[in-house]
DNA sequence: TGCACTCAGATTGTATACAACAAATTGTAC
DNA sequence: GTACAATTTGTTGTATACAATCTGAGTGCA
């Protein structure tokens, strides 16, 4: 364990460390660990590695059977339907109350954004991230509600776990620019109605897709049942 | 402690007990408390104690200062509008879908169940719970989304350490009534567009009622902020 | 061979001792 | 009496020892 000048406690290290190897790949879902394993790479003793997987079960990314050991959680299929659902309903929300809060400023600067976007539309390669990103993190930014934030956030981490690419697909780029661009032209005009129906329909685009990586791209193998 | 003949962890004993403890208005927000004081109450030791206190400041229940004690959590206004967003969102987006998926059988028992109660109006008395508890549930049921009601399910805890009688307020019942009522019959009718419209109006009625009771009703005094 | 049983190893569950730190208290000088 | 430093007390943070339980291999017996 490399240096500690801020006296945070180990069992937040250990957390972020292990919370790390799994979206790194470096712990494969369904796997079996020890809190001995972590002990001895962390260099810490077992109670704060017990505290960082208690909180990681906590948060779905750890199972734990009594008396029985550690496994990293896979994601099933369904469990994957299910967070797109809450998803489609926050994220809606979230772009219908943006239309009435997001500054005229902010909505200027995703404009110019988007049309850079568009100008560069033939040249560009796709391996930056998805341009819509930034659009999501304004109408967080201006909606700003911590409680939804957590919970999107949380569900980030799980799908990050298995498919940041999944934007990559084929066409999927185009696409999803046109999803944004109908979302931001909705907020643009202070629909929230639209904006919330455009945001939803981007969700649901964007959930085939990765269903679709998920059936299509071998990443099968990490996934339960 | 009594009897544990299931061998359930300690840990788990104690969680229940601290939150039941919290939900009963035993642990008033705000307070000071100690690890060895609980340790001494179930005569257990320090471990489970502390396991049990981390998963309630995950779920928000309680909050640590370092090195300093734990303080049981309150809530602020703040955080019951963000609540109350993500539940008008969730249960808006599982009303719509249940008028899918209720199926003929339910929706019948609800429209009885609505029916008897309107005949009991005039003498029943308030006291009960809110009878629109078991719409929820069916729907829920209905949409059978673990995720969505992992949520849901904390946000009602958390709401129902300050105010389970938010419903009995002058007023609040009949109106109340009258909501359930119309989602209800957007559910007969099928209609998820109107049923996710009827609940998110339901939604926010019962934010109002709430928060007026806890300007109000002197229910201040447990709220931060 | 097949089956039940025992025992050793591994892993988590719990208890407890000690370290690190914060706050309160006390003692002292002025 | 007040300000300030030293000490004492109380609390959480971490390490470690032991208990409980599960797994699996090996053994004995039919």
């Amino acid at each position: 364990m490399e240096s500690n000048p801020e006296k945070k406690p180990l069992s937040d290290i250990a957390y972020s460390q292990i919370k790390n190897m799994l979206l790194e790949f470096e712990l494969h879902p369904g796997s079996a660990v020890t809190e001995i394993m972590f002990m001895q790479k962390f260099g810490i003793s077992r109670t704060p590695v017990r505290q960082a997987l208690q909180r990681l079960e906590q948060e779905g990314f750890m199972r734990l059977t009594p008396r029985k050991g550690w496994f990293v959680a896979g994601v099933s299929l369904r469990d994957i339907q299910e967070i797109f659902v809450v998803r489609e309903a926050l994220e809606g929300i979230a772009a219908r109350l943006a239309a009435e809060l997001l500054t005229q400023e902010v909505l200027g600067e995703l404009n110019d954004y988007m049309e850079k976007i568009s100008n560069q539309e033939q040249t560009k390669d796709v391996d930056e991230f998805d341009p819509g990103d930034i659009l999501h993190d304004k109408i967080f930014e201006a909606v700003n509600n911590q409680q939804m934030n957590r919970v999107l956030r949380l569900y980030d981490d799980q799908l990050r776990r298995f498919h940041i690419m999944a934007c990559k697909l084929p066409g999927r780029a185009l696409l999803s620019y046109k999803e944004h661009y109908e979302i931001l032209r909705a907020l643009t005009e202070r629909n929230g109605e639209n904006a919330e129906k455009a945001m939803r329909e981007h969700i649901q685009s964007s959930k085939l897709s990765i269903l679709d990586a998920v059936v299509n791209e071998s990443y099968g193998k990490w996934f339960e049942c």
